[in-house]
Order: structure tokens, then sequence, then C-alpha cells
DNA sequence: CACAGAATTGCACACGTTAACAATGCTCTT
DNA sequence: AAGAGCATTGTTAACGTGTGCAATTCTGTG
């Protein structure tokens, strides 16, 4: 039951516990018969490396810590899985994955080199702000997915979520419609900032006019959405479109309209932002963005770990582009 | 830059490690002023223990192994999601949550007491037995969700999949559904065949007959719901209604219908199994089996560490109630 | 004052692995 | 045949922490 070490093997192999070490790291310095003999020992007895051990020496733990905003709500599930996915598919073998919400820690402690190897940060707030810092700080290889960073110097993976909005407005614009409301994310995100940036960006570009009416606040959850669609239709002067800024909103916004005996896109155009896996399938087929989560993951991923092995520092921001995905939730308005 | 250690700090408060260990153990055998002063000192220095060389002399790893089947396809992303918030929201803040799929490894050497203080198997599919026997015997504490555990000894939390099955086709029978059509899920995974058995008999109960025509095989993803109602759609006597197997291939199923021109209730009945958190805001909002994934990954996590920490066995298998959700997706059919 | 016993601290080793350096034996060259 | 140099293996220390046991100091009691 107790598990065997390397000295055990030495001992069945009447060598020293150093050769034993070398022999399954297949040094060059160990003669090919002797190690093939102590492998094959080391086999028979399903001889398993104590990696607390290792890591102590080699000062690495093996560890790759995946760091989301929260694991409680605002985390969206696509948005987990995604970005698991990705990093999973990227990691060696030899890597742990380890998953936490930021604001689970309620000191950083624990958060140092010697626990984490590398760390990837799945940033959806500002308010992972400190967490970033103190990483950066500790001298931890590091990567931000999702969010730009600004002050602190980091490897940084974003989508162009300004452009990506741009293109949706610009493309209900094109489709005729002129009444176009947004249905935003949550406060303090920089998301939010910029999926309205890129909204009010296309109105100007295209001489369209915006009121403050036509702006309902969300938080990025169903119930946000249903709700805020429910004080836009209230409106004595209804939108022709609605871009809500993320897929679980549009779904909600759907089920408001719905509700109230309207019929998408007959009667009002609804578009989302995020393409999530059930988008495809909402009746109607959602229009909306595609933002790359798991290809962002995996090149942020792997990123990280050429970083790990090289040393070689980039600090360059990537941008992934976003895609406009034309499903059937929006009508072509003739005329214009 | 390099880390602090307790000998750095027994220098500075002028004693030895072995009083600076106790101290920030909070050992009674320590003077309590020393032990402030140490404190003080660990605090100043921002000192963070090396969890590689706690783990070699304490024989724990702080590591908590959360398996999935798979992280590629077939893990559906809510499922994902309530799980691994629910072990999350148990475990303490001193356990690593390390996540992987099983498929992921070419073989289970890595897998072993020294690196897992235990292990929690969401396990999907009989493919998983291997590894769980694997685990088991090494000797890791071990708990196993989702699945029931026949011939291994080990801890398990599972939902009853048969009666929600039973309850869900007894409730379409009551709204006076003769013509019960399945969408099963993937061949192989024994909630397939839980949930058959269920429907079956349900069937059987109310004396109203199954033909094998009213089966189709899907394998739990959006793209095999759709396939999968195509085919029951194309037959000369269709069905009244459609129970799929889980809430995705109810959303591939409702998108078919809808395709055909027809209308979900009206001309359809379609139910479905799990509730997911889009199913609420589908349209029509799907009636469908809860499926407690979160609470019971919570009740394992909490089963699993009581364990470690008590070595107190308990073998029995526990079971999780399904709740039949009831929403709008079922016509209710007169007369019967 | 002496001594028992408690309180407090230190010494030395252990955990399993890697690696610098030393040591041994062998081969080849001159 | 002697020495250089290579191939192969062993000795020893180190990584940072926890702990059994010995050592020391302190406290109280007779």
């Amino acid at each position: 039951m107790s598990s065997v070490t390397i000295k055990d093997i030495a001992k069945l192999a009447g060598v020293s516990h150093t050769t034993v070490s070398r022999a399954l790291n297949d040094s060059p310095l160990i003669n090919p018969e002797t190690k093939e003999r102590i492998k094959a020992i080391a086999g028979s007895l399903q001889y398993t490396p104590n990696y607390s051990a290792r890591s102590l020496v080699l000062d690495r733990s093996y560890n790759l810590g995946l760091f989301f905003s929260t694991l409680r709500t605002g985390t969206s599930a696509g948005f987990l899985y995604e970005a698991i996915k990705g990093v999973n598919d990227v990691i060696k073998d030899e890597y742990n994955l380890i998953v936490r919400g930021i604001d689970d820690y309620k000191s950083f402690h624990q958060v140092n080199r010697k626990s984490f190897d590398g760390i990837i940060v799945m940033s959806q707030s500002a308010s992972d702000q400190p967490f970033i810092e103190y990483a950066a700080e500790k001298g931890i290889p590091l990567i931000v997915l999702n969010r730009e960073i600004e002050d602190v110097q980091v490897m940084n993976v974003v989508p162009d979520d300004q452009s990506g909005a741009f293109r949706m407005t610009e493309y209900l614009i094109q489709q005729g419609h002129r009444r176009i409301a947004i249905i935003e994310g949550k406060e303090g995100f920089k998301s939010t900032q910029s999926r309205r940036d890129g909204y009010l960006e296309a109105l100007r570009k295209y001489h369209v006019a915006f009121s403050e009416a036509m702006s309902a606040q969300g938080n990025y959850d169903l119930e946000s959405g249903y709700a805020a669609m429910n004080r836009l239709l209230d409106l004595p002067e209804r939108p022709t479109a609605v871009f809500c800024c993320n897929d679980d909103m549009a779904l909600g916004a759907v089920k408001a309209i719905t509700e109230r005996g309207l019929k998408v896109p007959d009667d009002l155009s609804v578009v989302g932002f995020d393409d999530q896996l059930f988008s495809a399938f909402m009746t109607p087929a959602l229009t909306t963005i595609r933002r790359p989560i798991e290809e962002m993951s995996r090149a942020g991923a792997a990123k990280l770990l050429a970083f790990i092995e090289s040393k070689q520092l980039e600090h360059e921001t990537v941008y992934f582009h976003t895609e406009l995905v034309i499903r059937d939730s929006v009508k072509t308005i003739a005329g214009g």
C-alpha cells in the first residue's frame, strides 16, 4: 500500500537511487541496458513519482491556474465551458488545470509562484484588477484573456468587442432599421462599455439619431434581458430592432416579446452578442456576434506555456476578430 | 524576489525555524508573545508557505480532482458549469480544484494518492469504469456522481433518472397523449438506459402500446435531436408528443418541428430532461425534468471531504430526487 | 535552597527527488 | 605500458517544512 520510491527500485536493481532517477528521466549518462532494467522494475512496481518532492527541488508546481471573475452568478455556462475546453486542449499532459473564482479568495495569500507555474485570468470585470496586479507583482507568469488591461504590463488576448458591436449595428441599419434600441450589459464591465461604444459609433457614422430612451440597462443574465425588453415595449414609440449585448439577454428579450403576442422578427428584430451554443437553435435562430472564446483560450494557454518554457516575453495585446453570424431574427425593412 | 522561508523568519526573530513553524501553525507549545512576534514578522515579509514542501512531509497534496468523462463534445456546458459551481462552493479554501477529462489521459499513471487527496468523478458513461476501478484500487478517496456504480465499492451520489422519466411519461399520458415518441441519449450511457426504462415502465403501467418506430436514437447533442426529430416527422403516423432524453435534443427537436411550419405545442408536444439554464426561456418554455446537478455536486464534495478528514466510510448510494418542471411545451388533448 | 514538573525552545532527522561533483573502470592512443 | 579521456555510477547535499526527543528555563512547593 505504501507507495514505492526510487530508493525501493534502487535496492532491487542493485544501484543507487541517483542512477534510478537518471534512468527514469532518460538521462544520456546511463548505460542503455541499466536503463532498460530499471525501467522494467519501475513498471512492474507501478512506480509513480512523488510530484511534491519533484516540485520542491525543481521549483515547479505543475499547476496552471484558470481564474474567472466569479464562479457564482455572472459567468455563463457556455463561457466557462469554452474557456476550460480551450485551455485543456492545449496544456501538456504534465500540467494540472486548477479552476477558481477570484471572488472566492478572502486573501490572495495562497497565490504565489510556488503554487502556480502560470496563471490564466479570464477576466470579465474591472473588479479583477487587484488580483491581476497582485499576480503580476508576485512575478507569476500571467496572461489575461477577454478584457483589455491597460495599467499593468501583462500578456493580453482580447476580442474586438467594439468593432463587433459596430458591425452588428451597421448591419441593422443596412437592413433599414432606424429606431434601434440597446439592452446593455452589467455596469462596470469593460465589455459593456466597448459594446455600447461600437453601437454609438455606428449610429454616428450613419447619422442615425440616438435617444436615451432607446437604452435599457441589463446585467448579462436572462432575467435582466426579459425585464429590460418589457421596459422597451412599454415605450410610446417602440424600437424596430433591439441590440442585446449578449445572447442570454436576447433569449429573455424574445421571451418578453412573444408573451405580448408579438413575433420576432416580423414585429420586432432582435440580435445578440456572443453566439452561445443554443443561439442557433432558438426560435427564431438568433443573429449574433461570435466571440471566439475557445480559440482565445487556446491561444492564450499556448502563449503562456511558451513563455513559461522560454521566458521570452511578448507584451503586445492580441486582438481576436469577432464574426457577424446572420440567422433569422432580423427583418429587412423595405424603403429604409 | 526569491521567496521567503521560515528560516528567514527564524533569523529575523532570533529563534529556530522549528519555533517559527510551530508558531505559524498555532501550536500551543509556543509562548503567546513569541507567537505574535513571529506572526508579525511573517506578515510583514508577506510569507507564504511552500505547499510542495508541506505536501511532501505531511503526505497531502491539497488537490481535489473533478473528473468528467470528457471535456470534448458530449458534456454540456450547463452540466460542467453546475458541477464546478457545486463542488467549488463546498471545498475549503485550502484545496485546489483540478478539472480534467478522463479521456485526456493516455495512461492513469499520474493519478495517485500523492497527487490527489480525493477524487470526484462526474460520470456520464460506462467508459469511465476503468478509471474508477483504477482510482479505487489505488486507495484514493473517491466519490462517483451521476452514474450508479455496481461492481466497485465507492461512495455514490446519483439522480433517480428512471423515476424521472417515468414521471414525465406519466404526465404526458395524463395529458391525453397516446402516441408518445422518445428521442434517446447516447448509446452506452447508463442514463440513456434508465430514461428509456422509465419511459417504458410508464407505458406499461398505463397500457399504452409501444412501437419501435416511436424510438429514435440520438446522442445528447443539439444536432442529433434535430436529426432524430426529422426522422420522426417523416413517419406516416406521427407522434403527438416527443420525450427527448435531454434538453439540448429538445431544442433541436423544436427547431425541426418549427421548420416544417408546425407549432409546439399546438401541433406537437415536446418535453426534455435536465432543465438546462436556457430551457425556461425557449419558445415555448420547455417542460422538463430537473436533475439537481449542483446539489449533487455539493453533497458529493461534502461527503468526500468528510471522508478525507474522518476516514469514516459510508458506502451506501445516495439518490437525489428529480423534479417535474411543467412549462408551456405540452398540449392537453381532450378526451384522451 | 533543592527539586519536581511544567513551559518553552532547539537539535536533528525525515519526506522523495534532483544535481554538482567525485570516483571508478574502461578504451584508445602513442 | 602509461596516461588521457570517456562512459558509467555513487556520494552527498539541497529544496522547505514538520515533529520526536532532548535541552533549557521557569514556577511552585516542601
